[in-house]
DNA sequence: ACAACGTACAACTGATTGGTTGTATGTTGG
DNA sequence: CCAACATACAACCAATCAGTTGTACGTTGT
């Protein structure tokens, strides 16, 4: 794994642990939202959504596109994807060690061969 | 989802989002280590290593035990997986959306019924 | 017994974060 | 044309973060 890589998987992550960002994650995976539709949902700033926006948009979570004066952000479902493989590449060296463990068991039960 | 699953789903997305944190996990999945055993893999402090195992610890990413003067780091697999779960819940949500789209081309081609 | 080891934790620092308000710029409908 | 709307961005603030050093304390091997 390189620099870029680690970079790329740390704003994914970052991007994901923040509960607002996953919920207009949520919305915008489902359908296209404005900007200013998705900020009516919370309490807080329109300011404050727009940089949660970014955010999942630098990590490459979501697309804007321009339609008249609303900008129309769209989830990006394959980012989802990237971040599931990357757990899944840890739970497959976890087999590893299960598979480890179980060949020393059956060593310690029959040693001879 | 209430206040205190957020809260989880924070900790663990925020546990993953650091490379060290993220290698420190890969060593652990694959087999216990003492905290300093992973210490001597990094150019940081012993305390910094430290540090992201207690963050790692507390996001319940892994679990220690104590063995003489050592203690032990051990992946727990099971988080990995609820992290999984949750992103296959978003993949769902954006299935569901394309569901839609492909209803609503359906019903552009064969207007009646 | 005791020096070295493994760990925990507190205090500090600089950088980053998530939020705010305010200002600027382009877009649209009447 | 122009008022209202949608967005972008800068400056600021308090809180958190990732790292450091230093100290304290139990464990172990000789």
């Amino acid at each position: 794994m390189n620099e870029e890589d680690a970079e790329r998987v740390d704003a994914l992550f970052h991007a994901l642990a923040d509960r607002t960002r996953r919920d207009i994650l949520r919305r915008v995976l489902a359908g296209e939202h404005s900007v200013s539709a998705l900020a009516a949902n919370y309490e807080m700033s329109f300011a404050a959504v727009q940089k949660h926006v970014a955010v999942l948009e630098r990590a490459g979570l979501l697309t804007k596109r321009r339609s008249g004066r609303e900008q129309l952000a769209s989830g990006d479902v394959e980012a989802v994807r990237s971040v599931t493989a990357m757990l899944a590449g840890l739970e497959q060296i976890w087999r590893g060690r299960i598979t480890r463990i179980d060949a020393l068991l059956e060593a310690d039960l029959s040693p001879e061969e």
